[in-house]
DNA sequence: CTGTTAGCGCTTTCAA
DNA sequence: TTGAAAGCGCTAACAG
C-alpha cells in the first residue's frame, strides 16, 4: 500500500509553510486567494488529503460515531437494521465523520465495551439503538459526559437521561383503528405483548383511545397478548377469534404477530381483509409480500437517522422527539382489493 | 468528558519510564516479573488503554476495517445485512480491530469515496460485498496493494483480483432438487433470473446438472425468468403453470421470485406443498413466516463473514472459498406436512 | 496573511 | 531489562 501524501510535501511543492497548508482546508479564509489557489492546485495534483489519525491526535476528536449491533439476535430491530444503518451511516458522513460498529453485551454487562471504546479514545460519542427498558446506558453516558442521541426510550418513567427519538407508537395504532373505523369495523380486537412491555402498551394506549374516540367498543375481553414477541403462531388471534363475540378488525402490535393471525384465520377458514381485517406494526419487508398484503404501520427510519445525528451534535436543540409512523394500506384491511393487494 | 489516562500518567504512578509501561503492553515477556506486576496494577487502577488515535498514528495502521453500505436500496442483500454485519462486526474484532461503515455510489464513481478513505488512512483495508458484475473495486485495490477479501465473485471469467468467498448456488439448486425428486418428482420448473446474470445462471447450472443426473426432465421449456429480480408477481411461475405439460414442482432462483409463485398459484387455486412443491433460495426472514413455510437455501452467513477476514489477514491462504447453502426444509416442498409448516 | 514553535500520545530505535 | 531521544502528521497558539 503505498505511503500517503503528507502536508509537508505540499508545502514544500507549493512553496509555503505547512501551516498554509493546514489553513488552506481548514481555515481558506485566512488565505491570500491567490496562496489559496496555488496551494489548492497542488492538494489537487498530489492528491492530498489530511491524515485522519493524525488529526484526530491533534484535535482530540476521532471523527468516530459507535453503534452497537446487538450481540444476540434479538429480532425486533431487525427488520429496520438495513434501513437504519444506511441512513445513520450517510447521515453521520454529511458531517465528515463515520460509524464505527461494535458489539457488546446487553445491560449492565456490556457497558465495560463503551468504556474501553472512550478509554482509547476511539469514538467521540454514540448512537444508541434497541433500547432495553431501563437501559443503563443512558445515564452511564450522560454521567461521564459522553455525547450520545437514542434511537428509543429508557422507559423508566423518569426523565430520560439524554436527547432521544422515538416512533410514537400510539399515534400509530390510532390511525390503524381509524382506518378500520373508517370501513365501518366497531369491534376492534387488540393483539398485544405482554403487559409491562412499554412498547406494547404504547400500541395499546393508541389503540384504546381512537376506539372510545371514535365509538368502536373498547373491552378487556378485545384484548389478546401474544408470549414472545417476535414470534406468534396465531394464539392471540385464536382467543379472540373463537371468543363469544369475536371482532370483525384486529389490530397488532407489531408484524409478527400479524402474520401469526394469518395462520389462526386460515385454520378457521376465514380470509384477511374479507372475513376478518387485519393491521401490522413495522411494516416489515415480509407485509409487502405476503398474500394478502399486510396493512402496517411504516417507521419513518431515515428520519429517525437524521435527527438522532441532529441530537447528537446539538443536545440542547431538543431533548425528545416522537415521530408519527406512516400507516401503509394493503389487501388484509379493506374489504375491496382495488388492486392493492401488494 | 473527562481526559483519558495517558502512558505517562501511568509511567509516573509506577516510578518507570514510558517505554517500559508500553512494554508491559506490547511486550510483556521483555519485562521483569516484579516491574511487569507492578505497572500492571498501576494500568488497573487507572483504567488504562492507549489511545487508539496516537498509537494508529505511530503504527501506520488504524486498526479500521471499511466495509460500505450500498447507497441504494438494491433489495438482493438486505435480507443478510443484519445476520452479515453482526458476524463481520465479531470477527473483526477478534482481532482487536473494528469495522468503519461508509456510503459510496455503485460503480467507478464510488472508487473515489473508497481512494478518499486510503488518502486518509482512515482504514487499513477493505471488506467487499454486494459485488457486481465487473465490479471494478477488486482489481482498483489489487492494483493499489490495499488488503482487502471479497464476499461475492467478480463473474468476469478472468482470474478473481483477490481473496473471495461466495456460496455455492449450483450446490443448492441441486440440493432443491434431489429434495424434490425424493418426493417423487420428475417435472422440475426453474424460477430464473434474467439469462446472463451470473447469480442466476449459476443457480440454473446446478438445477440442470441434477435434474440430469436424477433423471428428472430437463427442458429450456421447464425454465421462466424473472423480470425483476427482487420483486416478482408470480409472472415466470404462471408461464409454467399455464403451460402444456406444467411442472409439479418449482425450483425458484431467489425467494422474492419462489414468493411471486405463491400468487401464481393462489389465482389458480393451486396450494404450494399440496399441489405443486415450491423452494426459493436466500433464506430470507420471509420464508420462515409465510404460509405455508417456504423451503429455502439458507446461506452461511456466519461461516462467511469468518473466512472473509480470515482472507483479509492472510490472502495467501486460499484465495477462493465456495460454501454450500443449506437447505432448510418446510412446508412448500412436502405434500405431507408433518408438522413443519413453519 | 504567513511562518515558527510546540506538542497531541504513542512506539521505534538506540544507548545505558 | 530499562530509559532517553526522536518523530509519526497534524493543528493550536502565537509571533512576525
Amino acid at each position: 500500500m503505498a505511503r500517503a501524501t503528507t502536508l509537508e510535501q505540499v508545502a514544500e511543492r507549493a512553496g509555503v509553510s505547512r501551516q498554509t497548508v493546514s489553513n488552506a482546508i481548514n481555515a481558506p479564509e485566512k488565505l491570500h486567494p491567490d496562496t489559496l489557489r496555488r496551494v489548492k492546485r497542488v492538494i489537487d495534483e498530489l492528491g492530498y488529503r489530511p491524515d485522519s489519525k493524525a488529526r484526530a491526535l491533534r484535535t482530540r476528536s476521532s471523527g468516530l460515531i459507535g453503534y452497537c449491533v446487538a450481540e444476540r439476535q434479538d429480532g425486533s430491530i431487525n427488520v429496520f437494521m438495513d434501513r437504519y444503518l444506511r441512513a445513520l451511516t450517510a447521515e453521520v458522513e454529511r458531517t465528515g465523520r463515520h460509524l464505527l460498529l461494535f458489539t457488546a453485551p446487553d445491560g449492565e454487562e456490556g457497558l465495560a465495551v463503551y468504556e474501553d471504546l472512550l478509554a482509547r479514545s476511539a469514538v467521540d460519542g454514540f448512537v444508541l439503538s434497541n433500547t432495553a427498558v431501563g437501559d443503563p446506558r443512558h445515564a452511564w453516558l450522560r454521567d461521564r459526559g459522553v455525547p450520545f442521541a437514542s434511537f428509543g426510550r429508557i422507559w423508566t418513567g423518569e426523565p430520560q437521561p439524554g436527547p432521544w427519538v422515538d416512533v410514537d407508537g400510539a399515534s400509530g395504532t390510532a390511525q390503524a383503528v381509524e382506518h378500520l373505523v373508517a370501513q365501518g369495523h366497531t369491534r376492534i380486537g387488540f393483539l398485544g405483548l405482554q403487559k409491562g412491555n412499554p412498547v406494547g402498551d404504547d400500541r395499546e394506549r393508541g389503540w384504546r383511545r381512537a376506539c372510545a374516540e371514535h365509538g368502536a367498543h373498547v373491552d378487556d375481553r378485545l384484548i389478546a397478548r401474544a408470549t414472545d414477541e417476535h414470534r406468534d403462531r396465531g394464539e392471540a388471534a385464536a382467543a379472540l377469534l373463537d371468543s363469544d363475540d369475536p371482532p370483525t378488525a384486529l389490530v397488532a402490535a407489531n408484524d409478527a404477530i400479524a402474520l401469526g393471525a394469518y395462520a389462526a384465520l386460515e385454520e378457521r377458514g376465514l380470509r384477511p381483509g374479507v372475513d376478518v381485517a387485519l393491521t401490522g406494526f413495522d411494516d416489515s419487508p415480509t407485509a409487502a409480500v405476503v398474500r394478502p398484503g399486510l396493512t402496517s404501520l411504516r417507521q419513518p427510519i431515515e428520519e429517525i437517522a437524521a435527527r438522532v445525528v441532529r441530537l447528537l451534535d446539538n443536545p440542547e436543540d431538543d431533548r425528545g422527539e416522537l415521530l408519527r409512523p406512516e400507516l401503509v394500506v394493503r389487501a388484509s384491511s379493506v374489504n375491496d382489493d382495488g388492486g392493492r393487494n401488494g
